[in-house]
DNA sequence: ATGTTTGTACCGACCGGTTGGTACAGAAGC
DNA sequence: GCTTCTGTACCAACCGGTCGGTACAAACAT
C-alpha cells in the first residue's frame, strides 16, 4: 500500500513533467530553462503545471529529490552492493562506468549535479544544501567501501577513507566538468586512468 | 607610447563596468546577472553601456579575455617563472595558493572560469571553445613544468605531462567546486593533500 | 578671439517580448 | 455530484536592446 496514491492520472502527469524539466535543465541551466519550455515540450498546459508544483522553485526541489533517488538506486547501489567483493575493483569498474556514461554522452550535458552545484550554490541557499547533502551521500557511500578495504586488510591501515572518498567524487567532478568544456573524451579517459593509479597509493603493500 | 589612448575617462567607465559584472557573474552566474543589476551596481546609464559593449554577450567575451589575463599574468606566471626551481614544490605552492584562495573567499564564488565552464558549455558554442582554450592554456603550463622535471630527472621518464595536467586541473577544479556547494574548507585541504601525494607517483624512485 | 563643427561620453525613457505566477471555467473520473 | 485534473486567458515585473537627446572638450574656420 503506498503512503498515498494520487489517482494513476496524475502522477503520470507529473512524472512527465519532472522527466522532461529534469533533461532541459540537466542541458541548459536551471535559470535558462523557462517554465514554458517545460511546458511546451511536455504539452502540459500552465495550469497542469501549478496544479502539481507550487512553483519552479518547487519543481526545482522535486527534480534534485529524484535525482538524488535516481544517483543512489541506479548507480550508487549497483555498484557497491556486494559487501564482499574486492573494494578496489569495485571503485575501478565504476570509474569506467562514469567514463562511460559520458561517452554515451558525447561529453554533453556533465553531472546533473555538479551542473546545479556550480550554478546555484552561492544563488539559492536552499538547493546549496541539498546538493551537499548530495554529494555527502556519495562522499559517505565510497567512504564506507573504502573503509571495508581498510579492515579487510585489502588497503592501507593509514588511508583516511573520507578523506580519500572526498578526493575521488571531487576528482570525477572535476573530470566531468573539463570533458564538457572540451568535448572530448580522451579528457575524462586520462583522469580515469590517472585515478585509478591514485587507488594504488591506498592499497596495503 | 600606448598603441591606442582612448581617453582616459573611457576606459575607465569601460573598466568599472568589467570590474563589476565579473564580480557580479561570478557570484550569480551569466543568466541571473542581468544588465540592470550591473548598471546598478557601477552606476553606469543603460546606453553608456551599449557605447561600449555591443550586447550582452559582447559583455561576456570582455570578461573572459579580461580573465584569461589576469589568470595568466597574476597566476600563472608567477608560480611558474622560475625556470630552475623544483617543479614539484613549484605545483605544491601552486596548490597551496589555490586553496589560500578559496580561503580567503570563504568557499564562495567558486571558480570564475569553472563556472561559466559549467553555465555555459552546452547552451553557447562561443563561450565553450574560449573557455576551453583558457584551460588549455593552464594545462600546458603545467604540462612544461612537470615535462621540465622529467627531463631534468627529477620525474619518473614514463610520466605523461600532459595526462599528469589534465588530470591536476580537474581535480582542483572539482574540488573547488565541492568546496562551493559544501562551504567547508577542509573538503579542499584533503584534495590538496591528496593531490601532493599524488604528485609523489611522478617521482622518480 | 570667436563662433562652428565634430566626436566622445553619457543619460534615462521606452520598446517588444518573455518571465514566473494567478484566476477560473470546464472536462474527466469516481 | 464532488474531487481531481486540465486548458486558456491574463497579469505585473523584468529581460536585453534601441531610441532621441545632452554635455563637453578638442578641432576648425573666420
Amino acid at each position: 500500500m503506498a503512503v498515498e496514491v494520487r489517482s494513476a492520472k496524475g502522477a503520470a502527469t507529473r512524472d512527465q513533467i519532472l522527466d522532461v524539466a529534469g533533461k532541459l535543465i540537466q542541458l541548459r541551466g536551471y535559470h535558462a530553462t523557462s517554465l514554458d519550455d517545460v511546458l511546451k515540450a511536455s504539452g502540459v498546459g500552465k495550469g497542469n503545471f501549478y496544479y502539481y508544483f507550487k512553483s519552479k522553485e518547487d519543481l526545482g526541489y522535486a527534480i534534485l529529490d529524484r535525482m538524488l533517488q535516481a544517483f543512489v538506486e541506479r548507480t550508487l547501489e549497483p555498484a557497491f552492493a556486494d559487501s564482499v567483493a574486492d573494494p578496489v575493483v569495485q571503485i575501478q569498474e565504476f570509474l569506467d562506468r562514469v567514463l562511460d556514461n559520458q561517452r554515451q554522452r558525447s561529453c554533453i550535458g556533465g553531472c546533473p549535479m555538479g551542473n546545479l552545484a556550480s550554478e546555484l550554490s552561492d544563488v539559492h541557499e536552499g538547493f546549496r544544501q541539498r546538493l551537499a547533502g548530495m554529494f555527502l551521500q556519495w562522499r559517505v557511500t565510497l567512504a564506507e567501501v573504502l573503509a571495508r578495504g581498510r579492515e579487510s586488510g585489502r588497503l592501507r591501515s593509514g588511508l583516511d577513507p573520507a578523506s580519500a572518498a572526498q578526493f575521488l567524487v571531487a576528482a570525477l567532478e572535476g573530470a566531468i566538468l573539463l570533458t564538457k568544456v572540451t568535448r572530448d573524451i580522451s579528457v575524462m579517459e586520462r583522469c580515469v586512468t590517472e585515478l585509478k593509479r591514485h587507488l594504488t597509493l591506498y592499497e596495503a603493500r
